[in-house]
DNA sequence: CCCTTGAATAGATCTACATCAAAACAAGAC
DNA sequence: GTCTTGTTTTGATGTAGATCTATTCAAGGG
């Protein structure tokens, strides 16, 4: 069920982007990533596992809460998987699902202002 | 040359995704300056632009930066210009861009993982 | 004025992607 | 075993998007 992706390229993901230019193969790995998170229910997707108690979600709740089809749904996770985003379990009759919080860390590192205080605005 | 699209839905630009689940008009709102963000040209555009010295850059200097074209180029600065991450301003015979701080700063607080402490994994 | 240089737009093409219905697979219940 | 429920895969289809060439627009310089 992992197939464990290159987990944000660990040369690209500390260095905020408004630091320093980012490398193309840096570019690259990081565009994957927030492909991933660029459509919607990806989106809800990701959020309604991260913030679900336990920390993870089972497929057959994510699926109630879309009007999509479930082979969309888990086309979608699978999207969120390969980009090593999410992973999932499966556990008797149902697949549970639980977010990778570093992948979610380092995301938001690349993506500081440069300078902090204009964070604030 | 400014368009000011949404700016990232105020209501949706605070609270992380790990914390409550992201609301549909969020997602959707998210999701476009995500899939702004989700091409390496893109990317590495945005990064020289926030990284260059005086917090903003001629296209002149952009376009030497890549192997593809001018107006591939000027296609890609719309699509952040739309995404209200950069804006751009003709001074004369150039054109400079610069990066909206506070959308980047929305986005990286919406990444912030539920539990901090994971962060330094 | 016309010409040159920088940048954006228009139109065309090829590929990537979101979605669905149908089929396959996985695990239990009977 | 066979049936049922949950999940994924397959194959097809329509739309969105990245790129190019050619054209147009903007601003100065002769």
């Amino acid at each position: 069920m992992s197939k464990q992706l290159p987990l944000v390229a660990m040369d690209a993901c500390c260095s905020p982007l408004a630091r320093e230019p980012l490398s193309e193969p840096q570019a690259v790995e990081l565009a994957k990533v927030f492909k991933a998170i660029s459509d919607p229910i990806r989106l809800r997707l990701l959020s309604l596992i991260a913030s679900h108690e336990g920390g993870e979600a089972c497929v057959c709740d994510l699926t109630d809460a879309f009007d999509v089809t479930g082979p969309t749904i888990s086309h979608h996770l699978k999207v969120l998987r390969e980009s090593g985003l999410i992973d999932g379990e499966r556990r008797g009759t149902w697949v549970y699902y639980r977010v990778h919080p570093e992948v979610l860390a380092r995301l938001s590192a690349v993506l500081v202002p440069a300078d902090p205080a204009t964070a604030l605005a």
